[in-house]
DNA sequence: CGGGATCCTTCCCGATACTG
DNA sequence: CAGTATCGGGAAGGATCCCG
């Protein structure tokens, strides 16, 4: 079906590549608080507690983990004080900003359809 | 901060519960396959055969789960022809083909900014 | 061809305790 | 305050078989 590594980039090629970039994110944002997570950042800079009680439900391990894996993706920007009692902030990079305004969209979304979505959740749950 | 207002919502009130939406749609969307799959079915309808090899990686029972549950949220809309051997289509409902559009949102992002990702990803292996 | 049911493995996640 | 380390239970996920 493919052919045998023509050297340059085919258009297929390109297309498969996207499809791995988005999986890529996919991957990221389908962790369960990711997108909670980014939401909570909002536009200014937090405090790992402040996240911790905003993001409720969240365990102290989860939240770590989550965070870490956001700023090695290059959505959120780690600055640690090394004052003490030590402090450290977080913060949206410029394209975690834009990802930030995409979740939005599905905030959006969600409130749009809600009575749809339960509708066709309660009907189904009488199965 | 907010006004005491019996018995109309206020606005802590509305935000709490559009946090509340989109957390419910956040468990879905958060699934590991389905942002892939949502993406997969484009605009058109799909059999179940074609879903599974488009969507590479995917294991037998997870693309039928993840249909189920997108089914159950209103997103997916399964349509069974009785002929035999049997065909199944699966297409977006309307409110699905929206929540693709916000979708695609991530695609394009995960595209614009792949190799910051990459390049975040390979600094953050390196330690 | 579509998809349910079962088994079995993996690893995610939460609770707890400890460090700087 | 802001994490890391460890451990156990349970859910998620894959492979396989079987049935319409």
């Amino acid at each position: 079906m493919d052919e045998p590594m023509p050297g340059a980039p085919t258009a297929a090629a390109e297309v498969a590549q996207a499809h791995q970039a988005a999986r890529e994110v996919f991957d990221v944002v389908g962790t369960k608080w990711a997108l909670s997570v980014i939401e909570a950042l909002g536009a200014d800079t937090r405090r790992y507690g402040e996240l911790h009680r905003q993001v409720t439900g969240i365990s102290h391990r989860l939240l770590t983990a989550t965070l870490r894996q956001l700023e090695q993706h290059g959505v959120v920007e780690r600055t640690l004080h090394p004052t003490v009692p030590p402090r450290t902030e977080y913060r949206l990079t410029p394209a975690g900003q834009e990802l930030q305004h995409t979740i939005n969209g599905f905030c959006r979304w969600s409130r749009r359809h809600l009575d749809e979505i339960l509708a066709a959740r309660r009907r189904s749950e009488q199965a």
